[in-house]
DNA sequence: CGCCTGGTTGAGAATCATCAACATCTGTGG
DNA sequence: CCACAGATGTTGATGATTCTCAACCAGGCG
């Protein structure tokens, strides 16, 4: 990881990928990002309303709750994670969004952010203004169609998560959450068994509704039962399927 | 609520109202329905694509988890429970809907309902078929932007309930609760503080991930601290601003 | 009338939170 | 390159909330 070839002089960070060329067309993303199931010149439209920033930083925000609404996220590089503050003060992570996945939906409603977005690693991330994107909906019904599965999926997850917390054990939790990881790694053809964690333990406790502690503890168990390798932020998965059945539950029946 | 003068021989029963003549031109809920925002020949297209089926009796379904998904539905009259089953074959409540609501959304993606929804008593719904649905909203630009609003609504509740079921303790999601539908009934312009729950505690405690016994426990509570008025099913918030203040936790600070 | 479902109440147990101490990592400046 | 500070993570002891098990009560329906 050397930066002594990075020929941006405005940016001098190693991950400086000179994004500003990447277009939907060539992202290694379009397959499982928003242009799946896109003609050629539909993407090439698509990518014509597509706005690419600036990478984020560790900790930048990509917005703010309460922030006006005007354009979703596709997730290039890096990791994002959503979260609001609840009436009390406290956070709430509500999503943690990996490459290819897109974020900020739930601010169509209100036409303002439900939750802010803030880089848990150095990020890039492809705005997409929404307004373009239903005008252009309207002319490529695939592109409506997707984007409502889009929503849709949100949707889905977010009641998995609800079943999550609202019946399973802290460990359970855990381990379908580092299922989860794994097989958004797999979609990207990354390794399904080795990883690096982007958020913190206090982010992973703060999603799953437990504290740090028990995050920590549970790691530890897990580690002492073999089922995982963990260094720091580096994750094996040593049993997934072990992992598998402790989330699909065999006490029930 | 006489059936004496009930002119409809085949349904014997005091919820029906003669309904197959209903529009959504005529529809009371209209305001709140899909509808809202859309201009009167708007709402003729739209009321043209939409099936009114016969009533469901409680307990009916309207569709179970892996059908085949074609439509969402609105809810006119009554009230719909939505389920699934987990992995180990517990049942874990997604949500209530009520008049004005629409159910469904979590179809869209996978092509198959992702829940089961359930009658909790006597209830009316208009089906609208989800291709119909898309075509239109491609003509009429603002009921696509309305139902990507009520799409994001529907995360933004599910992400209100994650924090619920994360960060608050029984009594608090049970004065949300309270509070939500106490809501839902002034947006129909129904007593705010007088109403009929149409869920069993059961259902409650599984919707808000705890058991019977604590819901049951927490009503007692409520009631002999004077907070509400309880009789079976029947219910009166007497203190809907001290419940408010039990949910925005003073706490925290 | 008695059964069955749904609801209430009690006693004890379990999971997870809290509080506290300590360890490790990161980045900064000497 | 090392030393240090602050943030982050780990581990232990204790306690509270909620679950579990169990008994009992109320209402609806055959």
């Amino acid at each position: 990881m050397t930066t002594s070839t990075n020929p941006c002089p405005s940016e001098n960070k190693k991950h400086c990928h000179h994004d500003m060329q990447v277009n939907c067309g060539n992202c290694r993303l379009n397959t499982i990002c928003l242009p799946i199931a896109l003609e050629t010149d539909q993407i090439d439209q698509l990518d014509k309303i597509i706005q690419r920033g600036r990478p984020l930083r560790k900790g930048e925000h990509l917005y703010h709750a309460n922030d006006p609404f005007t354009s979703v996220y596709a997730v290039r590089a890096g990791a994002i994670k959503c979260y609001s503050i609840t009436n009390d003060g406290k956070e709430q992570v509500t999503g943690f969004y990996l490459p290819g996945e897109v974020l900020g939906m739930d601010g169509i409603s209100k036409h303002r952010h439900g939750s802010s977005a803030k880089a848990l690693e150095t990020s890039a991330v492809c705005e997409i203004p929404f307004e373009n994107l239903g005008d252009l909906s309207t002319r490529i019904p695939s592109l409506q169609r997707h984007f409502f599965q889009l929503m849709s999926q949100e949707i889905t997850q977010d009641q998995e998560l609800i079943t999550l917390l609202s019946k399973n054990s802290a460990e359970q939790r855990i381990a379908a959450l580092l299922l989860s990881i794994s097989s958004r790694q797999a979609r990207r053809k990354l390794s399904a068994t080795r990883f690096r964690l982007p958020m913190s333990r206090t982010d992973i406790g703060n999603y799953l509704g437990l504290t740090v502690e028990t995050v920590s503890r549970v790691f530890s168990r897990f580690q002492k039962l073999e089922l995982i390798a963990v260094d720091n932020k580096e994750l094996e998965l040593l049993k997934p399927d072990t992992l598998r059945l402790m989330v699909d539950g065999e006490e029930g029946e």
